[in-house]
DNA sequence: CGGCAAACCTGCGAGC
DNA sequence: TGCTCGCAGGTTTGCC
């Protein structure tokens, strides 16, 4: 589900809420998620405070004060949800509570439990095996057009599909990369190594601008996402083809709209006009 | 190694 | 109404 503009939302909605307050209680509802939880979790957290609450690609990663991290992946259906107070009833699918002293509460539910939760040390996190061969962070402004070009050269797969990968560039899912494709005019289907210089530049641009757009509208909230707060985001108003199947692509008027075709068992939208 | 399908798991909406 | 099928913001595995 969450992508990097839901992911940095939730980050965005936590940080203030959580950064610098005394974890009182930690509590694990079941041993594992897509991976186990931590068996000692709340050993590990109790009386331990967050100073540093990041983001790199999918993952949110809770810098604690002597030196751990928690990194937490929402995979498809993850939320973390921050309430004022312990909620006095476990919700359904809610794996993991942390409560910090005042009574702020964190909650995270996955009813798929596709995410996941762990801990490692501050000192291996650059090494560890979900960092290590992770992409350029799309919105730095180290991300340019012949960057992108760079990591595309020899890629004998469809421009979709390479986005999807992580290694390439991180923090994009199926959603933004139908609809980056889209306002950079360019076909799902074309071969990742032809987008270069020119192409790759607008590829770039309009990657960062469909991002900060969704970031500025708190994420899209299809199903189950919602941002720390509860709030959803409404960003999928804004789609242009993601999800608009038979629908006319917006300023555009060629009579078939918005094409579904599936690439490497995944759902693309797109204007077969527009994109080329 | 590169590229793709399938697996992981639950829920929901469409269609019969 | 009630069932089955297909599909879902992700990542990893295993097969060619």
């Amino acid at each position: 589900m969450p992508e990097l503009p839901e992911v940095e939302t939730v980050r965005r909605g936590l940080g203030p809420r959580v950064i610098g307050r005394r974890i009182v209680t930690a509590d694990a509802h079941r041993p594992d998620l897509r991976i186990p939880l931590p068996e000692n979790l709340s050993k590990r957290l109790v009386g331990r405070r967050i100073v540093r609450l990041d983001r790199r690609a999918k993952y949110i990663l809770a810098h604690l004060d002597d030196g751990a991290v928690l990194i937490i992946h929402l995979g498809m259906s993850g939320r973390l949800v921050v309430h004022d107070r312990p909620p006095n009833s476990v919700a359904p699918h809610e794996h993991v509570r942390i409560g910090f002293q005042g009574g702020v509460t964190v909650s995270y539910t996955d009813h798929r439990r596709f995410g996941l939760i762990t801990l490692c040390d501050e000192a291996e996190l650059a090494g560890h095996r979900f960092f290590a061969r992770l992409g350029p962070e799309p919105l730095d402004d180290a991300f340019t057009g012949a960057v992108l070009a760079e990591r595309l050269a020899d890629k004998a797969t469809p421009i979709k599909a390479a986005l999807l990968d992580q290694t390439v560039v991180a923090g994009l899912g199926n959603i933004y990369v139908c609809e980056a494709l889209y306002h950079a005019g360019l076909g799902p289907r074309r071969l990742a190594r032809t987008v270069k210089s020119e192409r790759a530049e607008r590829l770039v641009v309009a990657i960062k601008d469909v991002l900060e757009r969704a970031l500025e509208a708190g994420g899209s909230s299809l199903r189950d996402y919602v941002q720390a707060s509860g709030e959803l985001g409404y960003f999928q108003n804004a789609f242009a083809v993601y999800d608009r199947e038979g629908e006319a692509c917006p300023g555009c008027d060629c009579g078939t709209g918005v094409r579904r075709i599936v690439q490497s068992n995944r759902s693309t939208f797109y204007c077969a006009k527009r994109q080329r």
